[in-house]
DNA sequence: TAGCTGACGAAAA
DNA sequence: TTTTTCGCCAGCT
């Protein structure tokens, strides 16, 4: 059964971030690029917000902007749990910001072959 | 109903 | 090089 690719963006979104490996991060930008709606990056971001009424446990603390900064962790139960979040699966993070961010960026269009 | 906002990104100046 | 502006499109007021 093929699902609505356009209407389940936001379930799409859900699943590539759920793919995120343990200690690994990701970009709105490129979960968009590998949905091939990269300009709509926004959405992806959206899509995060939207996760909260999905029952489904995205790990949106994965998820952090181009510049590794946990723009969204403020819409977490706690704007420091992104963050301890992070650092609990070995990563650094100083001030809001991933250390070494291009060391555990994970491309879901580079690793991931469709 | 129509308009504004928003967890971003890239291009232009 | 850095800063500013525009575009994306769905959800909310």
């Amino acid at each position: 059964m093929k699902a609505k690719p356009e209407t389940d963006f936001f379930y799409m979104v859900y699943e590539v971030v759920r793919l995120v490996p343990y200690g690994r991060v990701t970009t709105y930008g490129a979960i968009a690029k590998y949905l091939g709606v990269k300009g709509s990056s926004r959405m992806v971001g959206w899509a995060m917000n939207a996760s909260h009424s999905h029952h489904s446990p995205v790990p949106a603390h994965r998820v952090v902007n181009r510049e590794g900064v946990l723009t969204g962790k403020n819409h977490f139960s706690s704007p420091t749990m992104m963050q301890e979040l992070l650092e609990s699966e070995g990563l650094r993070v100083k001030g809001d910001k991933v250390q070494d961010f291009k060391k555990f960026f994970w491309d879901p269009a580079e690793e991931i072959h469709l």
